[in-house]
DNA sequence: GCTCGAGTACTCGGATACATGCTGTCCGAGTTCGCTGGG
DNA sequence: CCCAGCGAACTCGGACAGCATGTATCCGAGTACTCGAGC
C-alpha cells in the first residue's frame, strides 16, 4: 500500500511547466532539475500524454506541456493516470465463499462499503486540489526561482 | 497502489468475531470459512496479534479472540495493521534534487502536503468507522446465520 | 469411583520460497533545426 | 541576398530486463484435552 514514485515526479513536473509558461520542457530537463532517471521518467511522462494532461511534441525543441490550464488538473486526474483507475481495496467477496448463493449477498459486502466510503473521501479530497492551488500554495518567488533555474540549465 | 487482501480477511474475520461472541476461532475454521489459504491467513491474523486488536490462545480448543469491544476497533486500527503504518504518499523532497540549499526548503512541500491532506482525509473515515458499524450495518439475520454456518462447520 | 500421569492432537509462532508488479533501461520511428549550395 | 534541399541531432514512443514487496508455504515450540493405570 504505497504511492509509485511517479506521482511525486508528476506533480512536481505539471507544477514545474505551470511555473514556466508555455515553452516545452524535454525529459532530460526535467531529469536534470530532479535527479531522476530520464528513461524512467519519460515513461511516466507519456502515462500523463495518454490520459490527455499533458501533450508532447517531438523533435528538437520539442518537450512536454500541459494540454489545458492548471485550473483544470486536478491532483486525482494525476494520480488515476499514473496509478491506475483501480480503488485502493478490491473486494473479492470472500463473503461468498463456502456457502450456497444467498438473497442476501445481492445487498452490498458492508465491508467493501466502509472501505470504499474512506477511499471515497480521499478520491473527492484529490479532486478538490488542482496544479493551480499547488502554484498559488508556493512560495512567493518560487516561479520566478524556477525559471531562472531553468534558463541556468539551458546555457 | 492496491491494498493488500489480508486487510478484506482481516475485517471479515473480526466482523465473523463480533458476530460469534465469545468462543475462539482457530485459523483453519475461518480458512474453511472463506476457502483461503490457511496458512497465509495465519500470518495476518498474527499481525493483528502484534497490533493488539486479537488475542491468541494456543493449543487444543485455542484461537483468536478480539482483544477489545467491537465499538474500540477502528477500520484504521486494521488497516494500519495490516499494511504497515507508513503513508500512502512518501515526499523524496526531489524539489532540493540538483540545486543548492535554500531556506525556501524549510517549508513544506506543497505537493506533499495536498497529497497528505487527501490521505488525511482517507485516514479520518477510516478511524470513524469501527467493527461494531460493520455489525451494525449488516443486513438482519446475519449474525445468526454466521453462527449456523459456524456451528455447522464444527460437526 | 476418583486421582494422577503420560501421551496425543491441536494450536500458535516465526523462518523460508515463489509471483506479481513497480522500477529501470534500451533501441527504433518521426520531426525539427541548421547548414550548404544554388539562383 | 534569398531560397530550396539535405543532413544531422534531438525528441518522443514502445518493447525488454532487474529488483522489491506481497503472497504462499513449511516446520518447530507450546498448550489443552484425553485416555489409561493406579490407588
Amino acid at each position: 500500500m504505497r504511492i509509485g514514485e511517479g506521482v511525486e515526479w508528476g506533480l512536481h513536473c505539471c507544477l514545474t511547466l505551470a511555473w514556466l509558461g508555455e515553452q516545452p520542457v524535454a525529459t532530460a530537463k526535467f531529469a536534470t532539475l530532479f535527479e531522476l532517471p530520464p528513461a524512467y521518467l519519460k515513461k511516466r511522462l507519456q502515462a500523463l500524454v495518454r490520459a490527455g494532461i499533458l501533450t508532447s511534441t517531438p523533435g528538437a525543441g520539442g518537450g512536454f506541456l500541459l494540454a489545458r490550464a492548471p485550473e483544470r488538473i486536478t491532483l486525482m486526474d494525476v494520480v488515476s493516470a499514473l496509478e491506475g483507475p483501480d480503488e485502493l481495496f478490491r473486494c473479492t467477496e470472500i463473503r461468498q465463499n463456502g456457502v450456497e448463493p444467498s438473497p442476501e449477498f445481492a445487498l452490498p459486502c458492508g465491508v467493501a462499503t466502509a472501505m470504499r466510503r474512506a477511499e471515497l473521501a480521499w478520491r473527492r479530497e484529490l479532486a478538490a486540489q488542482t496544479v493551480a492551488d499547488l502554484v498559488a500554495a508556493a512560495p512567493p518567488g518560487a516561479a520566478a526561482r524556477m525559471r531562472q533555474r531553468y534558463a541556468r540549465l539551458v546555457t
